[in-house]
RNA sequence: GCGCCCAUAGCUUAAUUGGAUAGAGCAUUUGACUACGAAUCAAAAGGUUAGAGGUUCAAGUCCUCUUGGGCGCGCCA
């Protein structure tokens, strides 16, 4: 917020500035926090970036933008230096933080949120959509994790967002799902049977079969395929119940891929044959090929094969035109890694639809590599050998498990060592974070037996907080909305890790500095108001991440 | 072979998207509990950001090449 407040302050001099020297073009420079050997609580490029354009020094430039800045900023800037290089460090007046405290305490649980500035943007988040063939995985646990959480961030800022799980029900793989579980059941009575290699070999199959055996049905009447995916389906919704993960739809692909109009056409039916009148999909060897080469892809993909038979990518780009239909102006999709080769064909697909190319965002976080007992785990749903995520969450905790997935860019590969994963109750960051937290609540509880507090924000004489180590504190706690305007940019909530972490560390510097419960009742009181906001800031964050606050640990 | 991604301290990684002396945690060494929780703090040590060029006032970040790794290249989903 302070920096907000400093930056919105500055743009406008600058342009000013820019004017005066009859330059015209604009220029945004960065208003930065300075390293630690510097004392400033900000620094700004300003004069390096348009040094070239008016052939001047950095440092002339630098000293009339900051004695103008002094001039015209004095209600917030104390003071201004100029560094050797044309850095302007910028000193911020001490009533500015500490009305920055203030705003915390009077916004708690909305302080940053922005609910009116974003709220015409509509926003289809869609994640996980695992095929319901087995259980979740621990991949896709990251994606849920970084999915859910950026969907917490955006709706903070105040966007419109629904969160979406696309669920490939259609598909050649629910043959496959349907006769395995056939052979699962047969099996039940007579074990000469044979189960293919190439057939869903998990256990959680024969579990399907037992379930039907027991409810003593005629084979000939059973729909396994009905059958296979309302337990598996029931399974993947407990998994991420437990993982504290609501999806607000659930798409199926049957509504593009089964469903008819009037007409007798299902959604790809028409959206392909759009593509052939618009000449962007042709016919070849009894084939319906997409011009996908066009828009950057590598080759062009089948849409329908010479069996009359559609393809993935179809029923993906009718539900893509759906998507936008339903009025969602920003997609997100968020995928593995391992379906990049996928992302320049459906991009290729929504430029053809006439759709913006850029209101479709695929982000695509690295697969999770998984160890055990010092030997790597591969992840196969056919193979059977995999580590679910339900096994994860009730090894390490919902809690611990979300933080961990979010410690990193979903582009950086994740490694997760189950070993680890479980005594990482000495080990996880998400108790350093959490811990402050409790040392907070503590305070709190203690101090609750004093009569002589003040508790209006108004009577509290903020003043009094004026050690290195509180202002730092603030500062942070202020930081808070840079995190979210960062996260917004990068569309990552990884950041909000990495910052409660230091928030964490600065909180407990601050409390091994200062001691809350004084014999000073003004100093208390203002103390306990800034304990106050370090709880609404940690509630906050890690609210976003999804993740729990601890009263006691 | 072609394409996408990655390479930062012994290990796991961050870096406000191009800024100043590259930050943390774990592990190692040393110190701090007779006041709010030591699940903490203070300090030491650890780096040619894989390598070589280039752009820039400024490069871990952008461009080119090299090396090493992950993944993807089907009328599968």
């Amino acid at each position: 917020m302070i920096r907000q407040q400093v930056l919105t302050s500055l743009v406008g001099m600058f342009v000013k500035y820019l004017h005066s020297k009859g330059v015209r073009d604009s220029f945004n420079f960065v208003l930065e926090i300075p390293p630690k050997n510097i004392n400033a609580d900000f620094a700004i490029n300003a004069a390096m970036l348009i040094a070239k354009k008016l052939k001047t020094d950095p440092k002339i430039i630098a000293k009339e933008f900051a004695e103008i800045i002094l001039k015209e900023a004095s209600n917030i800037i104390e003071k201004v230096e100029i560094a050797g290089n044309g850095f302007i460090n910028l000193y911020v007046k001490n009533e500015v933080v500490y009305k920055s405290l203030k705003k915390i305490l009077v916004e708690k649980n909305r302080y940053g949120s922005m609910p009116k500035k974003n709220n015409k943007k509509k926003v289809l988040m869609e994640f996980v959509s695992a095929n319901p063939t087995g259980p979740l995985h621990i991949g896709h646990g990251r994606g849920a994790a970084i999915g859910d959480s950026l969907a917490r961030i955006l709706k903070y800022l105040g966007y419109n967002v629904t969160k979406e799980y696309y669920l490939n029900d259609a598909g050649n793989q629910m043959l496959v799902l349907a006769e395995s579980t056939k052979i699962r059941y047969k099996q039940v009575t007579d074990e000469g049977i044979d189960f293919p290699v190439n057939y869903y070999q998990g256990e959680y199959i024969i579990d399907i079969a037992k379930r039907l055996f027991s409810e003593d049905r005629d084979i000939n009447k059973i729909d396994f395929k009905y059958e296979a995916v309302r337990d598996i389906l029931k399974t993947i919704k407990d998994d991420l119940k437990n993982f504290a993960i609501e999806f607000d739809n659930w798409f199926s692909e049957s509504e593009v891929a089964i469903v008819k109009d009037e007409n007798g056409k299902t959604k790809i039916d028409k959206v392909c044959e759009s593509l052939l009148h618009e000449n962007e999909a042709y016919m070849k060897d009894g084939a319906l090929w997409l011009s996908s080469t066009k828009f950057g892809d590598t080759k062009d993909r089948v849409l329908r094969k010479s069996n009359g038979e559609y393809t993935y990518l179809a029923s993906d780009i009718a539900y893509h035109k759906n998507k936008f239909e339903r009025g969602f102006t920003k997609l997100i999709n968020l995928w593995g890694a391992d379906h990049h080769g996928y992302v320049a064909r459906i991009k290729a697909c929504v430029r053809m639809l006439g759709f913006d190319g850029e209101a479709l965002h695929i982000i695509l976080y690295q697969l999770v590599s998984l160890t055990r007992n010092g030997q790597s785990v591969t992840m196969s749903t056919r193979s059977g050998e995999f580590i679910t995520l339900k096994e994860v969450v009730n090894e390490v905790g919902k809690d611990a498990c979300r933080f961990f997935f979010l410690l990193r860019d979903p582009n950086s590969p994740l490694e997760f060592d189950l070993e680890l994963a479980k005594k990482c109750s000495n080990e996880n960051p998400v108790f350093y974070v959490q811990y402050v937290n409790a040392r907070c609540n503590s305070i709190i509880r203690e101090g609750k037996n004093r009569k002589d507090i003040i508790s209006d924000i108004e009577a509290i004489n903020f003043s009094l907080l004026n050690t290195k180590e509180e202002r730092n504190l603030i500062k942070k706690l202020s930081a808070f909305c840079d995190t979210l305007a960062i996260s917004e940019k990068t569309m990552s909530p990884h950041h909000f890790t990495t910052y409660l972490i230091e928030l964490a560390d600065i909180y407990h510097k601050f409390y091994e500095k200062c001691r809350v419960l004084t014999d000073d009742s003004n100093l208390t009181s203002a103390r306990l108001k800034l304990i106050e906001g370090v709880m609404i800031i940690v509630k906050n964050g890690l609210n976003l991440l999804g993740v729990s606050t601890l009263d006691k640990m």
